[in-house]
Parts: C-alpha cells; structure tokens; sequence
RNA sequence: GGGUCGGUGCCCGAGUGGCCAAAGGGAGCGGACUGUAAAUCCGCCGGCUUCGCCUACGGAGGUUCGAAUCCUCCCCGGCCCA
C-alpha cells in the first residue's frame, strides 16, 4: 500500500500542525509508508460535538492518504476525565451514563472512517478492553514505575491545576497515566506508532511516547491540531450563545448546524475551510478569494456550511437546510405555503400548542415562553418592549393578541426573535 | 486532626447591618448600522398576575425594627502545620 507523501505537507499548510516529535523526522516516515496512528475519543456525552470533528477529520485524511488508522474509544479514560484544559475538576460519570455515551458515539466514530471496501480499513478500539481487568497493584507495578511524578507534575494541564484553587485529584492526575498506557499498548499490541491529539493533549502523549520508550524499548511519534478557537481566542465547538454544536441531529438540529456555519465571521472563515473541511487547498483559495471579492454574498460560509453539514448529516440535510434558509432569509414568510411550512417544522424548533389556547385573547407572552421563544414571561416582555418579537414578519407590541385570523394558513405562527431566532408554533392540538 | 483564608447572580468579582435584586467587567439577548460579518453606539440582563409582590448572596438556625453583611452549628474547597 502507498501512501501519498505529501500529506504532512498538506497538513502543515491547512495550519493542522501545532506541535510534533522531529518534523524533518515524522514527515520522512509518513512519506515513506502507512503509519499506524490513532486519536482516542472520549465519552463525555453521549454526542461528539464540532470540537471532535478536527480529531475525525484528521483520522479520514491519514485514512485517505493510505495509513492504517485506529478511532479509539475512551471507555477506560472516561472513567477518570481527562484534567488537560479543564480549570475545574469534574464530577465522574456513573456506569449508565458512560454505556448510554458510548453507545451515542461509536456510530460517529464509524461514519467518518472507511472500515471495509479499502486497502487500508480503520480500526475502532475501546480501550476498556485493555484496562479493565488491569489490577491496580499490576498497574502501579507495569505503568507506574516507569514515569515520575516530577515529570507529571511538570506538565501544563496539571502545573495549571495545581495552582488553582480548586486543585486536582489524584483521579484526574492518574489520568495521564492511564492514556500513556493505552499509547504503549496500542504500540505492543497494534503495531501502532503515533498517537495524534489537539493541542491540550502534547503532555499526555509525550508521556506515552516516554513510556513506548522506557518500557516497550520503541519509539512513538505524536503531532497535534491547534484547538479550534475564534479569532478572539475562545473555544469553538460553541454557538455564539454558548450551546454546544453537537454532531447529533436529535440533539443540535441539521437547520442549527447549517445556520451556525452560515454566521461564521469572515475572519475565520478560510481557517475553517482548510481545518474543517476536506476540499483542496487551492480550492479553498479560490473559493477565499471570490468571498473577498464580493463579501457580502457570503459564498464561504454557504461553501462551508454546505461542506460541513452533508459531511455530518448528508447531502438531504442539507438541502432541507437550504430550503429552510432561503424561506426564512429570504422572502416573505407570510408567502409560504403549508407545505414549505410543514418542511420547516422538521427543521426549526417546534411547538404545537393547543387551539384551545388561542382563544379570544391568546395573551403574547405566556405563548412566547410555552413555546420556548423566551425563556420566561418576563424575558418575553422585555423583548416585545425591546422591540424585538416578529410574528410572521411583522413585530409586534405587548398589547398584540393572537386569534386565528393571525395564523398562517389557519394554524402556523412563525416567531422570529430578532434577527436570526426562528420558532415555529403550530397550532394543531385539540 | 489543628490553624487560616474562602464559598455572592451564567462566569469573574465588589460589597462587610438599612440607600442591595446586590458595584464593575465578561458572556448573552434586543435595537441602530450592515452582509444572517466585524467594529461601534444604545438598551436589557432572578421570577411573577410587571409601576407592586415573591425568591435570592454554600446549608440550617439565631440576634436585630432590619442581614449577603453579626453569632452558632453544619457542608464544601484552598493554603500552612501535624
């Protein structure tokens, strides 16, 4: 099997590469035949979210490239949690928790990898497998032994830890610990050499590669991602109002997926082009360069959401997505027929509520908070005063009262909360 | 176990008997401007039956006309000592 030499290159270009062992060294041994290489994912929730897609991409171009990868599960590790940029320690997951997670990711981890069909099938590991029935008495003895304290100690997610108040357990310390050991078994037992990670991950596996070294007498290769962060230095993996973009439909809807890509600020776009996307760099120049020539048109982040939701969530997704954007962005919703309104109830949030509750005098403010437009009563007020509640386009005042004659096509209520904030109210319910 | 410092709204962080729903900053939300961008400016930012009332400053009691602020006990964390 050959593989394409120019992938470190490549990588180095798409600024993918934030740290490594030797570079002159690496870019020789991956141009010169597969690497067996892996990036561990682990079940914090039972969803990966945008965060995890940089590790998943970066396992798919390694794969594409012609090297034999491994998506670890961290069934193990998550036991423990991983301290490595967190400044607080977090409560452990219990039992159920962890198998219901599990189950959320491990179709993801599979729906990014080739796993048959190719020279070169990926491989999926649960790292329970090996460390489960791994005594701590043996652990201590095996592991243990070969690392000091003082090296650990050392290291930035645990220096950083130490000096905050809420400290580190031994729980989390141990954790580093724990992935080293999985790098070194991975090693023995995988023919695995190389162990990739975002950049909070460097200490942890410079510690499996001193371990590969120390107790397997090999030697282990690493390279690291910058972690995705917004030009103001914050991590992504967040909408602009917190919430997680999770990879999980049911969970962070296709139409929120699409949308958060589309409002990605210009000067991150052409990052998350090269870094989030598998479109040819100078295809991504071209594509740069036409969005500076007329900005406004926003053909990047259509390009990006487009490229990103159907990776994610396929080609239809995406084009229901479109659909549902160009209805809400672009001409009257009032227009819109029943049908294209029953699409965009599969694509907005949606709250069907009870005719009854329409009434004669269907008050605007508890039917904006049932709906979930608002989070309570007093925040619908103060975004009617505000100025900032449109029903089907046209804003309304707090003394608006809701009957049918109000509704589209008898039943539909479009709510839009400023400017980018659709909700669809059907009212469907005897 | 002893000593000590601390636990305030989404986060950071003032407040140390009334003028405190609690300064300031950040985040967030709305408005203006725009390109569903950035920057900037303005407003909002506990809840409710919304010009008044209720619940809030780790928990439970207590002192007081009145407590985030004082006292007691408890819980949790940092640091130092053992």
């Amino acid at each position: 099997m050959s593989v394409d030499p120019d992938l470190f290159d490549d990588l180095s270009a798409r600024r993918l590469i934030h740290d490594s062992t030797d570079p002159d060294d690496l870019r020789k041994r991956m141009a010169e035949g597969p690497v067996r290489v892996y990036v561990g994912f682990d079940p914090t929730a039972d969803s990966l979210h945008v965060g995890n897609l940089v590790g998943l991409l970066m396992l798919r171009r390694f794969q594409d490239a012609g090297h034999r990868v491994i998506a670890l599960a961290g069934g193990a590790t998550g036991m423990v949690g991983d301290p490595s940029g967190k400044s607080a320690e977090r409560s452990l997951l219990t039992d159920d928790q962890l198998a219901a997670n599990l189950t959320g990711i491990l179709p993801q981890l599979r729906q990014f990898l080739a796993f048959d069909g190719v020279g070169n099938p990926a491989t999926l590991l649960d790292n329970r497998a090996w460390t489960v029935g791994f005594s701590y008495l043996d652990f201590l003895r095996d592991v243990g032994k070969y690392l000091t304290v003082n090296q650990m100690v050392a290291k930035e997610s645990v220096r950083a830890r130490m000096e905050s108040t809420d400290g580190i357990s031994y729980t989390e310390f141990s954790y580093m610990l724990l992935q080293a050991y999985d790098f070194c078994w991975l090693f023995e037992h995988e023919g695995c050499e190389m162990q990739m990670g975002g950049s909070d991950q460097w200490g942890n596996i410079v510690t499996g590669i001193d371990l590969i070294r120390k107790r397997a007498g090999g030697k282990g290769l690493g390279l690291t991602w910058p972690l995705l962060t917004r030009s103001d230095g914050s991590k992504y993996g967040k909408t602009a109002g917190g919430e997680t973009i999770w990879l999980s439909g049911s969970k962070f809807s296709p139409y929120a997926f699409y949308q958060s890509w589309i409002q990605v600020e210009d000067a991150e776009i052409e990052k998350l082009l090269l870094q989030l996307t598998l479109l040819p760099i100078p295809e991504i120049q071209e594509i740069t360069v036409r969005h500076a020539e007329a900005p406004h048109r926003r053909l990047a982040q259509i390009r990006l959401a487009e490229e990103l939701t159907t990776l994610v969530h396929g080609p239809e997704a995406t084009t229901r997505a479109q659909e549902a954007t160009a209805a809400v962005f672009g001409g009257d919703v009032a227009e819109l027929s029943a049908a294209a309104l029953d699409m965009l109830a599969t694509a907005l949030p949606t709250t069907s509520i009870s005719r009854a509750d329409l009434g004669v005098e269907a008050n605007l403010f508890p039917l904006l908070a049932e709906a979930g437009v608002t989070a309570s009563n007093s925040e619908a007020h103060r975004l009617v005063k505000q100025n900032g509640i449109s029903l089907n386009d046209v804003k309304v005042g707090a003394d608006h009262v809701v009957d049918s004659q109000g509704l589209l096509h008898g039943r539909y209520l479009m709510v839009r909360k400023g400017k980018k904030h659709l909700s669809l109210i059907i009212f469907d319910r005897p």
